[in-house]
Formats: structure tokens, C-alpha cells, sequence
DNA sequence: TGATTAATGTACGAACTGGTTCGTTAGTGA
DNA sequence: TCACTAACGAACCAGTTCGTACATTAATCA
């Protein structure tokens, strides 16, 4: 997230539209992440910045290109965060947990990015949708796990012919999960799911459950 | 869902306070699970009813005691469905793979609830901790967990010594993400999770991840 | 340097929204 | 049957919220 810093200007209001764009964006991700759509103030994302309400609307239109405007940047930042992926110098096994564990990481690391996706399947992702830029970014990770499974099965190692989307749900979903759901899910069962001192507890066992199911003899049960 | 059904009264008029507010809570469910708790309107609650906002105020005293209202009942369904659970009759592999199936499907059968669950997330589960009833429920399921994995261990067959809320997790993560996520993961993966074609691969899919890592031998990697 | 325009700030308004005031009526028990 | 109260409805209100009209100024370039 190119979090917008201080130029350390010299007091006097300057102009620079992509220091304002940016910020307005920075401000608008925390108030989207804190509140959820409806939640959001425009005129609370206004405040926090050091421009106007005025600017939100000269530059994204309005609330709703707004909040894709956010989707979109958030989004770009696993995009790239999977483009920097480099598991593939590893056996499959180890490339898969490494996987495993780097989205764990990056779950962890953006909770704010959580809320947003949690936001926008509320809204049945119709932003998602109308939008040319996230329609269409794919998944470079998806790709990776493709070819982790494709050689971790001629090795012999993978036992299943699991499918690559497949793969990447069920270890999203633990991560996810874990993030998104840890308010309601330490109030029912007294357990914090991202207390620091069982996060590499999880992400063992994140690691053994994406291994286990890919190395099982699926015959026995 | 205890839904409210038509009487088939003649016409009039008439006073009965326990289905008004049940009516009330059957329309503020499905409209706070449509559009979250600031996007959701107390007066299109009240227009879907029978009834006036007024008596929205009248049984419930403001919005927010709705939504503590309805969530109380929305989890007293899990609850129940729990309580019902009836699984410890099979040996501990087939008795872990139902118990998953079954929260696989009770997740697919309740969409709204798991709407509900992500509103109440993204308030950082405040009304489950304002709320008594929802403070201390509890889940059956968990204690089910408890002893069939305590019997898996003692026969042999899981090698792991996991612990009931962690598998718990395990399950639901799955279960809730896929229900939760459905929009984005298929406007992203051109998946659909929930695609009625996919239902019995991903419960098939889910059962064989949960046996796979408590048969797992642990030792290997 | 002066004209042009991109960028910005102020003030305001129309519609909405949660909540309330005030009055009414159906059932109930003495 | 009549007084009492639980249940109910209509209208209203004050604060909020998204969005805009209008005025202004900093940069840029001929």
C-alpha cells in the first residue's frame, strides 16, 4: 500500500494532485475497512485528509467510484505481492507450505484489505464487476500453484489431482477465516485466532493441512 | 428459522404481540443480512412488516437491540442444529467427515446467517459481547468434536493430537468461506463456489482435508 | 508576463434516517 | 359491562449525509 508520507513542505497550501488522490485513497481504505460501504462518511474521509469533500468528488465522482477506486489499489497489492513470489526453486512440498504460509503472512499483515473483500461480497461484488481493471487481474499465484502441482504430482509426491483454484480456496479460506472471523470467533469459543503467540501454531498447521491432503492415500477411507 | 406464517385471519385487524415481533425479526434478519447494519433501513424493515416502525421501538427500544435481537436468534438455529448432532455412533473417521458434511451444509443452507456473522465481524462481535444470551452459548458441537477426537486418539487412527477448537476452525473456515467469499472468489477465479454441480466435490473435498491432516503422519516432512 | 486551466475551498441544500410524540383501539379481568 | 392496559398507527422532528454551485488560486505555457 504506497502509503502517502509527508513532503515535509515548508507550511504554505501547495498543489499536487497525485499527493492529494493518494491521500484521499489512503484515508478512504481505513474509513471503507473501519465502516463497510453505508458506514463510511464521505464527509469522515473529507476530515482526515488535508483537502476537502470537494476533491473526493473531482476526482473519483463519487462514494461508489470511491470505495472501487480503493478495491482497485487494494487489490494491486497482492497482485504484486504474488508476483514476487519465488517458491519454485523448492521441492513441491516445501514450494506448497512456503505458499501456504506466505499468504498466511499476507493475511495477517492487511487486515484492512480483509474487510474490504468481506464489504464487497456483501455487495455481491458488483464493483468487482464493473470494473474493466478488476475483472481482470487473475491470479499470478494461481498460476504458481499450477505448476507446484503439476510437478509435485509426476514426482509422485501428490497422490490427488487436486485442482490449482481448488488449492488456493481452501488455503485462503483458512487464512481468511482466521482474520475476518477472529471477533466473532474469540467472543463464541474464548480463542483469538491472531493472538501472536499462537500464530505459528496456525501456520503449522496450516502447512500440515494443505500437505496432508495433498500427500494422502486417498484409498483408505 | 421459527418464520412467521400467515393465520389466515379474516380480514381485520388484529393484536398479537409474539407474531408482530416475530414478523419484525423475520424481516430485520433478511434485511441486515442484505444490506449490513448501516446500510440497513428501519423503515424499510418497518414497510416489509405488517406492522409501523413504531412497534420496531415499541419491542426492541432501537436498531441496535434489533440487530442484537436478531442475531441471537439467527445463532439459537446452530445452536439447535448442534444439539442435534448425532454422529458419535460411528467409528471416529466417519463420525469427523458427517460432522463436517453436516456444517458443511447447515453453512450452505443458511446464507443469511453467515451474512449476519460478517456484519457482527466487521463491528468486532460488540452486540455478541453486549449480549448475554450470546455470551454464554457455547457449542455442542465443540464438546461432539471433543470426544470423537478423543476416541480417534486413543484407538490409533489420529495421529495428531489437535485440539477440538482448532479443528472447529479448520472446518469452518472452509464452510463459511465459501459461502462468505463466493462473490469475489468468482468475479476474481470464474469459479463458483456454491455452484450446485460443485456441492458434492467441495464436500467431498473438505471431508478429505480434515481426515487427511488428523491421519496424517506428521513425522514425514 | 499575461492568459489559461488544473486544482482547491466554502457554503449550502434536498433527501434521508433514526427516533419520538401523541393519540387510538382491541382485548381482558373485575 | 366497564375500566384498564397492552398493542398499535400516523405524523412529525432534528440531525445527518451525499452531492453541488460558486468562487478562488496556484501552476503552466504561449
Amino acid at each position: 500500500m504506497t502509503t502517502v508520507e509527508e513532503p515535509a513542505r515548508s507550511g504554505g497550501r501547495q498543489r499536487d494532485a497525485a499527493r492529494t488522490r493518494a491521500e484521499i485513497l489512503d484515508v478512504a481504505t481505513k474509513e471503507f475497512a473501519r465502516a463497510g460501504y453505508a458506514g463510511a462518511r464521505v464527509d469522515e474521509i473529507a476530515a482526515r485528509t488535508r483537502t476537502t469533500k470537494r476533491m473526493i468528488y473531482y476526482y473519483f465522482g463519487g462514494k461508489e467510484q470511491l470505495f472501487t477506486a480503493v478495491l482497485e489499489r487494494a487489490y494491486s497489492v497482492i497482485r504484486q505481492a504474488e508476483q514476487e513470489l519465488d517458491v519454485e526453486h523448492l521441492d513441491p512440498v516445501a514450494a506448497i507450505r512456503r505458499l501456504a504460509e506466505l499468504t498466511f503472512d499476507h493475511h495477517e499483515a492487511h487486515p484492512d484489505f480483509i474487510r474490504l473483500v468481506s464489504v464487497e461480497n456483501m455487495h455481491e461484488a458488483e464493483h468487482i464487476a464493473a470494473s474493466e481493471e478488476l475483472a481482470e487481474i487473475g491470479s499470478p499465484a494461481l498460476e504458481v500453484i499450477r505448476r507446484i502441482l503439476a510437478a509435485g504430482r509426476e514426482s509422485g509426491l501428490f497422490t490427488a489431482d487436486v485442482d490449482a483454484v481448488d488449492l488456493h480456496a481452501m488455503i485462503s479460506s483458512f487464512c481468511f477465516f482466521r482474520v475476518s472471523n477472529r471477533h466473532t470467533f474469540g467472543a463464541l469459543f474464548g480463542r483469538d485466532l491472531v493472538a501472536a503467540d499462537q500464530r505459528e501454531h496456525y501456520r503449522t498447521m496450516l502447512g500440515d493441512m494443505v500437505i496432508a491432503y495433498l500427500t494422502a492415500d486417498r484409498t483408505r477411507d
